[in-house]
RNA sequence: GUGAGCGUAGCCCAGCGGUUAAGGCGCCAGGUUGUGGCCCUGGAGAUCGUGGGUUCAAAUCCCACCGUUCACCCCA
């Protein structure tokens, strides 16, 4: 028997509710901040990524989806959101807009993964992102929305975290630093730090490993080695946040797993956690769009992801609203009653009602069942007494009364607002 | 990629060496002649994840693989 591949999974009926309660929150918080939707490729030229995610990643390492189209061209399944929405505001020139764009956009993304609960090989993220202006009020903006986000979806229990981690001018210095104070005791420290010592220093803060927590603990905090043209920035990004009240911790050991960060990031984690943490995580890119071709344009942006947010859901045990479905079922008897409800079906249909026709010669009783199960406000039963005097019969399966009505009128009845 | 737990009908699960693998939900049919929800009766549905091994005998023990879950890693 064929599965979905692993770590991959198919969205049934009945989940559905989650991800239209989710996308349409999603719709409706970019439009009440003015972002607009931007669709890319499920795929793009391999460097779109490779170039920009860079190296020292797991993303790029070792979890993209490469492959060769057949004219040889490297192509890779999008791995994340940022890097094709950028390349897209170079391809068509959107910096010739007034800036900032503010775009958002919500697809799957892919990496090869072992996969666990909140984390598949392929996942759909929610992003967005405005680019083409430096301020940090636009920093605070996008944290802002993201917490707006969260919220609006009934997510409360979520800590936003805050940190800055330089730019081109002061972080080399901070990453010489921080070799420095390490490479004391690279003896001391766990096999996966050694590695991020020499290819990504900046990650040997956010080991979970306590031997390894305790020398950073006493490691250089990035935010004393800010530039100041970084410090104020970040200053400025609290204070808007601050005016906001949206409520943050700094957390010097925040570094975002994409390279292409530069000065503010953040990250939101549910309060309760366990396994995969992070709902969501974001920052400031202000290289990326050069790095792709494009003037140095800044940006910033945020993208979240659908499952885990639903997963989250549904450990808060929210009311979703259901998907909605026709009001009315339509049950016939033996003879004729088939064609004609048939044609009422029909009739109904193009006068906008919703419909749900009997079908495959089942006993009424059996009908009626499934018009039960269905969950289906009125059940239109014709039979031969009905049809002999262009009636229907139609029952309120709420409250269980029925009454005989012409079939002229039916369609009028039915489209009177329900009380 | 590393370590650990789990894998019995569509779903939840009992059985943990010995005759036809139990139950619940769901599904189908019937319980008066044209009517649902409750209840009752009957029915369909399981190569016990896959392959190999141990044994007179395996869903039950062992090994491998696959899947899944958890932790690490990574990140959404």
């Amino acid at each position: 028997m064929y599965k979905a591949p692993r770590g991959t999974f198919d969205i049934l009926p009945q989940e559905h509710p989650y991800w239209k309660y989710v996308e349409e929150k999603a719709a409706s918080l970019c439009q009440l901040y003015g972002y607009q939707p931007l669709s890319t490729p499920i795929f793009e030229d391999a460097q779109v990524f490779t170039k920009t995610v860079a190296g020292g990643t797991d993303i790029v390492d070792k979890e993209m989806y490469i492959f060769q189209d057949k004219s040889g061209q490297e192509l890779a399944l999008r791995a994340e959101g940022t890097a094709p929405v950028c390349r897209a505001y170079v391809e068509h020139g959107l910096f010739n807009l007034p800036q900032p764009v503010k775009l958002y956009y919500i697809g799957p993304a892919f990496r090869y993964e072992r996969p666990q609960s909140g984390r598949y090989r392929q996942h759909h993220q929610f992003g967005f992102e405005a680019l083409g202006e430096a301020d940090p009020a636009l920093d605070a903006e996008v944290v802002e929305m993201a917490r707006h986000f969260f919220s609006s979806l009934g997510l409360s229990q979520f800590i936003i975290q805050l940190n800055s981690i330089g730019c081109r001018l002061c972080r080399p210095g901070y990453l010489e630093l921080l070799k420095q104070n390490y490479s004391g005791y690279a003896d001391r420290l766990c096999p996966d730090c050694k590695v991020r010592l020499v290819k990504n220093p900046l990650r040997l803060l956010d080991c979970k490993k306590a031997s390894c927590q305790e020398m950073t603990g006493a490691a250089p905090k990035i935010t004393d080695y800010l530039c100041h043209e970084c410090q104020l920035h970040f200053q400025s990004v609290q204070k808007y946040l601050g005016l906001m009240r949206i409520l943050f911790e700094l957390n010097p050991r925040l570094v975002r797993g994409l390279d292409y960060y530069t000065r503010t990031v953040f990250e939101v984690e549910p309060r309760e956690n366990g396994g995969q943490t992070a709902l969501g995580g974001g920052g400031r890119y202000d290289n990326l769009i050069e790095e792709l071709g494009g003037k140095p344009t800044p940006a910033v942006g945020f993208a979240t992801g659908l499952e885990r947010i639903i997963l989250n859901l549904k450990k808060q045990r929210l009311d979703i609203p259901a998907l909605p479905g026709p009001d009315v079922f339509i049950a016939y008897l033996e003879g004729e009653a088939k064609t004609e409800a048939m044609k009422l079906a029909s009739d109904l249909r193009k006068a906008g009602i919703g419909v749900i026709m009997a079908t495959g010669d089942k006993s009424l009783r059996a009908q009626m069942r499934q018009a039960d199960s269905l969950e289906i406000a009125y059940a239109l039963i014709l039979g031969e007494q009905e049809i002999r005097k262009r009636n229907v019969m139609l029952r309120d399966m709420r409250s269980g009364e029925q009454k005989t009505v012409p079939c002229a009128e039916i369609a009028g009845f039915l489209k009177q607002p329900k009380v």
